[in-house]
DNA sequence: ATTTAATAGTTGTATGTACAAACAATAAAC
DNA sequence: GTTTATTGTTTGTACATACAACTATTAAAT
């Protein structure tokens, strides 16, 4: 069969689930104005006012230097402010920013509705933590 | 917990998976000479000479456009040529393009291997049948 | 105290992927 | 047989993410 080997590769299967799920989630999150990266960095302050990049980059599992992106646009836009602080540079919300916060978190419920209620509740749950699982297997193994 | 709805998401815990399983595909494609997903592309062309564009966009999961511009750079690379006949285009393998069949195939083997030994056969497996299943249900009820 | 190493963040650059709009070729409808 | 719709591909543009190299700050070692 011509497509056995695609099924059969965790790099494929799970670069089309990547794509498949953030095609949802940019959906879900649009009416925000933010890419659903962006709302769970503004999740993070939400969380933790004054965290650093260091952090927010452990806690995405973003790079660096990709935070350093992120934070750039979302400074733009207004929703938060970078105050540095020694090496480290500080991140707080503004107040346009926090007005969105309870909008970002309708956004985030309705999409876990949205893939829950075609997977149901509990083999979406069971997948998403699994899928943290095995990353953390993947990454320490390296 | 400041990482829950991190861990609870599956937009982000497939893209985090996405990152680390791609990572480890680059590297072991690298002796290739090319990205996974070029290398799967020839995989495609190797199991069908004179596939189309449309055929190779459905079985990779990627837009057209997407698998316009892979084409271009492995035509660069003189690995396939593209024939048009009608409004389809087809491709075909060069001779430098079957040169590089059976080292790529080695490539795919090591990558599931390296994979598997982290999680074992048979997670491994599972997972990725569960992923392209997962995928398949949601890309449906869009 | 000076030198050296480690840590935090940034900048230039590259890549994979996509969308929307355009174009070209075929098929359907009248 | 023309017009209209559908299908396959391409082009312009945009975005998320990363790596490698760099700067700046703090900590360790001598």
């Amino acid at each position: 069969m011509l497509e056995s080997y695609i099924k059969e590769c965790l790099y494929f299967t799970a670069n089309r689930l990547s794509r498949v799920v953030t095609k949802m989630a940019e959906d879900e999150f649009a009416v925000s104005g933010l890419a659903p990266t962006y709302a769970f960095l503004m999740m993070a302050v939400y969380d933790k006012e004054g965290i650093s990049q260091k952090e927010l980059s452990e806690i995405l599992h973003l790079q660096p230097s990709t935070v350093t992106r992120l934070i750039e646009k979302l400074v733009q836009k207004k929703l938060i402010t970078s105050k540095s602080e020694g090496r480290r540079s500080l991140i707080f919300c503004t107040e346009k920013g926090k007005a969105l916060k309870s909008l970002i978190y309708e956004c985030w419920d309705n999409l876990r509705a949205r893939y829950n209620e075609i997977l149901g509740q509990e083999q979406g749950d069971l997948l998403t933590l699994n899928l943290y699982q095995v990353s953390d297997q993947l990454e320490r193994k390296e």
